[in-house]
DNA sequence: TGCAGTGTTGCTTC
DNA sequence: CGAAGCAACACTGC
């Protein structure tokens, strides 16, 4: 799934249930997923042991996001990090086991194909789960102490949050000339540039501000900068404003489609007619960076 | 049957 | 040192 967008989605969605509720057990199908801080030696089920022991009986006090990353803070002094990486979901409602396999207990969105890929349960004390579902396994949980959680291997570093308020013109200039002769595409694509953009809406913003994703920094127009920064802040926005994106695999925490997917200018829209107001040109793909881009070869030009 | 895929990391080569 | 390419992770769907 997992952009800021989606992320966010979910993160707002769980601060609304989980805060209060303490964590009555966890179950997995995949001790793999599970990560201790500094851990590298144990095996899996030691580690999901361990990690197991330091939820149960644990209050959650809050919910939130940091970049791709949903961060839970526990009232035990620990606190677990979420990642869903390509194809993760976190879902919430009243779920049963049953015929070693979970489904929900109620008619309703959350009633979907892909609780074949239901690979982590937390039970909580309102009788409520959550559910994590990931079709290719690659999600992780990480386990953190609480008070150093900002100095986690999986956020210390993350770039700065698009969406703050001080994530102003001048910070985002500067952080792309932490790789002046990249390529503007891969350089969005790094979490150390800015946190929490993805494959899907770096092509959108790209294309709302007409620059092609082979353009190396040092080649950006100033003009161009601006136009980046503020397509990337309307583009995230609305990426939130349409609950998140679900041409594949993400859904909300209570099983529900975003509507990004409606919106794509760029994103897999590979023959069509670029449909920028006056522009008659073509989407069309390229690899850049291993990761497949799609852009308008008319209004966004390569400036060499 | 083959290959691409919303992500990240680590290794290698230039 | 930095950029780029590639494999690995695991699995589905076209």
């Amino acid at each position: 799934m997992p952009e800021l967008p989606e992320v966010q989605t979910t993160t707002s969605g769980l601060s609304g249930v989980l805060p209060k509720q303490t964590i009555k057990d966890v179950w997995t199908d995949w001790p793999k997923m599970f990560h201790l801080s500094q851990d590298t030696v144990l095996a899996s089920e030691i580690t999901f042991h361990n990690f197991k022991k330091a939820l149960i009986g644990a209050k959650v006090i809050s919910v939130s996001r940091r970049g791709k990353n949903i961060i839970f803070i526990l009232s035990n002094g620990y606190a677990f990090i979420v990642h869903m990486r390509m194809t993760g979901h976190l879902l919430y409602g009243k779920y049963i086991y049953k015929n070693k396999k979970w489904v929900p207990k109620e008619e309703g969105p959350l009633n979907d194909p892909f609780n074949r890929f239901i690979h982590v349960v937390l039970t909580l004390s309102s009788g409520n789960k959550m559910v994590f579902c990931d079709t290719r396994k690659f999600g992780r949980f990480d386990l953190e102490k609480a008070d150093a959680i900002e100095h986690s291997p999986r956020l210390s570093h993350l770039g700065p949050e698009p969406l703050e308020k001080t994530f102003t013109l001048k910070v985002f200039r500067k952080r792309l000339t932490l790789r002046p002769r990249g390529k503007i595409k891969p350089v969005l694509l790094d979490q150390r540039t800015v946190a929490g953009i993805g494959n899907i809406y770096s092509d959108e913003m790209l294309w709302l501000s007409g620059i092609h994703p082979e353009t190396k920094i040092e080649k950006l127009k100033e003009g161009k900068i601006k136009e980046l920064f503020v397509a990337m802040q309307k583009v995230l926005k609305g990426g939130i404003e349409s609950g998140g994106d679900s041409m594949s695999d993400y859904r909300n925490i209570l099983g529900e489609r975003g509507k990004f997917q409606e919106k794509h200018n760029a994103y897999r829209k590979t023959g069509k007619k670029c449909s920028k107001k006056g522009c008659d040109g073509i989407i069309v793909r390229k690899m850049v960076g291993g990761r497949s881009s799609h852009f308008c070869s008319k209004h966004q030009k390569l400036f060499k």
